[in-house]
DNA sequence: GAAATTTTCTAACTAGTGTTAGGTTTTCGC
DNA sequence: GCGAAAACCTAACACTAGTTAGAAAATTTC
C-alpha cells in the first residue's frame, strides 16, 4: 500500500533522484546498487532498464547537478535589465547560484562530495561544463570592473575561487526554514563588494534603480 | 633494493599517510585496506597491528587533520603582540590557515571529501575538534568588531561560514609553486575586510600603525 | 648468541559488490 | 480482450571487501 502510488511517479526520475540521495551520503564507492534501488522502491536489476551502468548513473547526476547551476544562473542573468550595474550582477549570480545548490541540493552535495572519487572517464566530460561555469562568472566580475565598480588591481582569479568557493560550502550548513536565501545572498554580497570593514556602506547602491529586482525583498527575518 | 631503506621509517606513521593520501582520492568506502598497504609497502593483514580497523584508521586521519589546523592557528594568534588590530589577527589566523590546510593537504583533504561518508560515531566524535575551531574563530571576528574595525550590523555568523568555506576550498584549486600563500592569504583578507569595491582602500589601514604588520607589504601586484 | 618481543606475512573466511540472462508482470494501442 | 512493448523481478555469476589466526621474520634484551 502507497507503493502503487509511490511507483506511479515516473521511475527513471525516482532511480535518479535515490541516486543523488545515496551517493551524496555515502560517496561514490560507498554507494551500492541495492541501496539505490531499496530507495526508488524497485530491484537493483531494474535500475540496468534505465541506465547502463552504475557510472553511467553517477555520470548523469554529476551532469545535472552543475546544468542546473548553469541554467538557473544563466536564466537571471538574461532576465535583468541590460542597465544594471555590475555590482547588480553580482549579487544576481549569487543569489541564482545559491538558490540552485540548495534547491537541488541532493544532486549539488553529491557532485561536490562525489567528483573526486570519480572513474577519470567521467570527471573529464564533467569537467567541462564547470569550464563553462566558471567562464560565466569570469565575465560578471570583469564586466563589473570594466565599469569601474571593482577596484583595478583586484584579482578577479582569486576572487573567483573564494566566491565560488563559499557558495558551494553553503550546501554544508544551510537548513531550510532557517534564513532566507535572499538574506544569505544579500549578506555575502555585501562582504564581497564592500567587505566587512566599518565606514564602507554595508549595501549596495548603486546607481540604477533598485525596484528591479528579480526576486529580493524587504524586511526579511534574522536568524 | 629501496624497499629496506623505505621499511625504516616509522611504520605507524607510514600507514597513517598512505591511508590520507587513499582516502583523499578514493573516498571512505573506495578505500581498501589492501590499497593503503600497498601505498605503506607492507601487506594488508599488517595494518592490523598499528590500527584496530578501518575506521579506527580513518578516525586517526580525521583528528590529525583538523587538530593541525587548530593547533597552527592557535600557535599563529598565540605569537602575535598584544597590541595587534582585529584586522591584523583576522589576516593572521587567515595565513596561519591556509599554510597548515596546504602542508597537510592529504590529510585535510581526506577530511573534507570523507568527514560526510564516515560511520556516525566517528563524525560525532570528530565534530567536537571542529566546534572548537569555529569557536575560536567566533572570537577572532567578534574582537575585530568589538574594537569598532568591522561593521556593528555585520553577521559573523555568516561571515565565519563564508571565509571558512572559502578558505577550504583552497586545497581543492591551490597548487604550489604557483601563487605563495602569503599572496593568498593578502589577497583573500583584503576582500574580506574591504571588498572588491573600487574606492574603498584595498589594504586595511586601522587606527594603529601599520608598521606593525607580521608579514604584509604594501603595493601587492596583480594577478 | 639464545630468548623474548615486536613486527610482518600468508592464506583463508564470510559477506557483499556490480552486472547479467531469462522469465514475469504491467501497460497500452487497437 | 489480445498481443506487443515496456518495466520489473529473480537468481545467479565472478570478484573483491574487511578481517583474522597462526606462522615467519626482524628486532631487541639480556
Amino acid at each position: 500500500m502507497a507503493k502503487k502510488l509511490a511507483k506511479s511517479a515516473n521511475s527513471q526520475k525516482r532511480v535518479l533522484d535515490a541516486a543523488a540521495k545515496i551517493f551524496r551520503d555515502y560517496g561514490y564507492a560507498g554507494t551500492t546498487m541495492r541501496a539505490i534501488a531499496d530507495e526508488a522502491d524497485l530491484q537493483a536489476g531494474s535500475i540496468y532498464y534505465h541506465y547502463r551502468s552504475k557510472d553511467d548513473l553517477i555520470g548523469a547526476v554529476l551532469d545535472i547537478g552543475i546544468n542546473a547551476v548553469i541554467d538557473t544562473v544563466r536564466g537571471a542573468m538574461e532576465s535583468l535589465p541590460a542597465e544594471s550595474t555590475g555590482v547588480e550582477r553580482i549579487e544576481t549570480a549569487i543569489r541564482a547560484h545559491l538558490t540552485a545548490i540548495i534547491e537541488i541540493g541532493d544532486y549539488t552535495l553529491a557532485t561536490r562530495r562525489v567528483f573526486g572519487q570519480v572513474p577519470e572517464a567521467i570527471r573529464t566530460k564533467n569537467l567541462k561544463l564547470r569550464d563553462t561555469y566558471a567562464t560565466m562568472w569570469r565575465e560578471i566580475l570583469l564586466h563589473a570592473q570594466q565599469r569601474g565598480e571593482l577596484r583595478p588591481d583586484a584579482n578577479l582569479t582569486l576572487a573567483r575561487l573564494f566566491i565560488l568557493g563559499a557558495l558551494n560550502w553553503t550546501v554544508e550548513w544551510y537548513k531550510p526554514g532557517g534564513r532566507s536565501i535572499e538574506e544569505v545572498a544579500r549578506e555575502f554580497t555585501a562582504m564581497v563588494v564592500s567587505g566587512l570593514r566599518d565606514g564602507a556602506p554595508a549595501a549596495a547602491e548603486p546607481a540604477a534603480a533598485p525596484a528591479a529586482w528579480p526576486r529580493a525583498r524587504a524586511g526579511r527575518r534574522a536568524l
